[in-house]
Order: structure tokens, then sequence, then C-alpha cells
DNA sequence: GGCGGCTATGCAACTAGTTGCATAAAGGCT
DNA sequence: AGCCTTTATGCAACTAGTTGCATAGCCGCC
């Protein structure tokens, strides 16, 4: 049940639509917990429904129009209540490591490639994130007020960063097959 | 669509009764995608029912009997299949960078407690899986076939790595709250 | 001989996430 | 005016994963 708690958060950093929503989700807060519109726009729903936030009043026609929300109070003692509140780290589930150890039965055909075209893809994302790093948390800043921000920016980093690591290293290791 | 395959290649890998794939799932294959006994029975019912594994022939009633499946040549042609084909990197989903993100607005209780929390578990497991790599891969082996094996192991052992060197740096940094 | 605990399989109902498509306003373009 | 693209919201149907519980055989034990 965290979406609706990542919703919740997102609305609390800045009143959006539901679109806009989905574009903060590409982002930022979609670096560790994606959604894509359509989970964003009935999420929506229920959290109006439950009276957790509303659309802000707005003029002309419903269909086609931005609709605003913002968090109630209610919504945000959810999250507050939500945050105190403890949840296990996730099972790790990554399909690659699956296709290894299968590959490891029934063969490696087109293992190298596939490990290449993700190491290509992490190296990207790295790179993404050290380009945000800089941009937002700049070395000089000493009395930072952003620590927690940072702190979640500097896990997807470190993540990405071992990913790049492991595949170069698998990779190397692989051709002795 | 991973677990089939992953119950396809625990399956080649050893012909195995569905609570001893739950095990197994606890403990080797789960680290890279876990699954519960119910997904396991339903997904051995749907593989059998396609054609891709069958149950080996047994004496005695069947409730509450072991029931033992084997992979068909059909099944292991999907792995095959599978296994040459790419897929994408899972997007990250971990509550816990979401609960920093919201702690970061509507603040930081019980943070401490939960990161400590965490550290543990992380800890515990990189444990476990030193103890693997010890037992399964010790140093002297120069000559190594199960190379892949090791590569996913030394997957799962970077990952918690990371997380112990991500906590322990995000904790030092919180009390200054 | 009946009771508790363990092994083993499985159904039903639910929650979460994905995919494909429909609808509609607004603005540019020719 | 007619058409295309972009912005914006949303329904319906599906797949995947979770939770709670039911059933049944087997074994020890007291």
């Amino acid at each position: 049940m965290s979406l609706p708690h990542a919703i919740l958060t997102a609305l609390l950093e800045k009143p959006s639509s539901g679109l806009e929503l989905t574009r903060r989700f590409d982002r930022s807060i979609g670096f560790f917990w994606s959604a894509t519109h359509q989970q964003i726009y009935r999420e929506l729903g229920r959290l109006e429904a439950s009276g957790h936030i509303r659309a802000l009043p707005q003029a002309g026609p419903a269909r086609g129009q931005k609709k605003e929300y913002e968090v109630l109070p209610a919504g945000r003692a959810e999250l507050e209540r939500w945050t105190a509140e403890g949840a296990d780290p996730r099972a790790v589930r990554e399909p690659l490591l699956l296709r290894l150890r299968a590959a490891a039965v029934v063969g490696t055909a087109g293992l190298d490639t596939e490990l290449q075209r993700h190491l290509a893809l992490h190296r990207a994302k790295l790179d993404d994130y050290l380009e945000i790093e800089r941009r937002d948390f700049p070395p000089g800043r000493a009395a930072d007020e952003n620590r927690l921000q940072h702190a979640v920016l500097r896990a997807g980093i470190g993540l990405e960063t071992f990913w790049v690591e492991w595949l170069t290293e698998t990779l190397s290791a692989l051709p002795e097959y």
C-alpha cells in the first residue's frame, strides 16, 4: 500500500493534476516508486473518495480539462501515520538474474548482448542521477537543508553504480565459456 | 512473466514437488525472484496444463501426498526461447526510500529506529550470502564451472553491501536534524 | 485412541500493477 | 472548415502477487 502515500507526498510537495503527477513520477519519485498514469488517476479517485485529498475548484467542462488536487488534513495525518510505521525491505525481483541462472542450465546464447544492453541502460541512468546531484546538491552548500532528499538520490546513485560494476565484472568473466 | 521460467529453471536443476520448490524459493532462487507457495502451486498447475511439465506417476491417494514434477521437452524449449529474449531492468520499488521522502515533508519521527532495523536485516542477509559463497565457491577452485551461479550470488552480495553502506551513511547524517 | 504438530496441496477472494483503448478540449496549419 | 498533434482524463480487461483458510495424510506420544 505505498502508491497512495507516494501520491500524498508528491501532492504535499506541490499540488498537481494527474498528468503533472505522472510526469513527476517519471522524473523523480518514480526513481524508487514507479507508477503509470492509469494507476495514478485511479488512486487519485480513491484518495478523493476517502477524503484524503480534494480537487481544487475550477471553471469550464470536466472532460479534457486539467484537474488539480491538494492534500486535506486527513491525508496529511494518514501520511504521518504511515511514515512512522515500519515495513520490511522488498525482496529483489530482477529477471536478468533469473536469466543468468536459466542460462546456466539451457545455454548462454545471446547473454553477452543482453548484459551489454543492461550495462548501457544503467550507465545512462547513473549519468542522469549524477547530473541531478550536480544541479540540486552542489558540494559548496555546507548547511544542507535537503539532507533526506539527497540521501534518497545517493541511494539511486549507489544502486546504479553497483549494477554498472557488477555487469562489467560479469561480462569480463563470460567470454571464457 | 518470469515466475513460470523461474520454476522451469528450478525443475531442470532438480525435479521437485510444490513444497520442495517453495523451500528452494526461500533459500536460493527466491533471493532474486521470490514467490509464495500459492503462486508456485498455481503456476505448476498451469505449466502442467500447457504441457511444459508433467507430474511423475505415484502410488496412493492424491490429497496430502507429495507430487513430483519434471520438465518436458516443450518446457525446456520455452525456457530456451525466454532466456534468449531481452527484458529491461525493473524499476526500483523500495518503500523505505518513499518513507524518507515523506519524512522530509511530515517529519522524521521514528525514522532512526526504522533505518537501524533495516541495517540489521541487510547485515544478516549479507552474512548469509557470504556464508553461502564460502561454502559453495571457495577461492581455491581456479577452473570454476559454476561461473554464472557465482555471478548471481555476487549480485546479491553487492546489493546487500550497497544497502549496508548506504544505511550506515544515512544514519550518521540523520542525528543532525 | 485421540490429540497436536508437521508435511503437503489447494481454493477463494482480494490487492496491485499493466495494457489497450476511448474521449475530449486546445492550438496550429493549410 | 477540416485535420493533426498535444494535453488531459479515464474505462475495461487483464496479469501478477498476497492473504486467509480448508483439507488431508502421517508421525509421535502419553
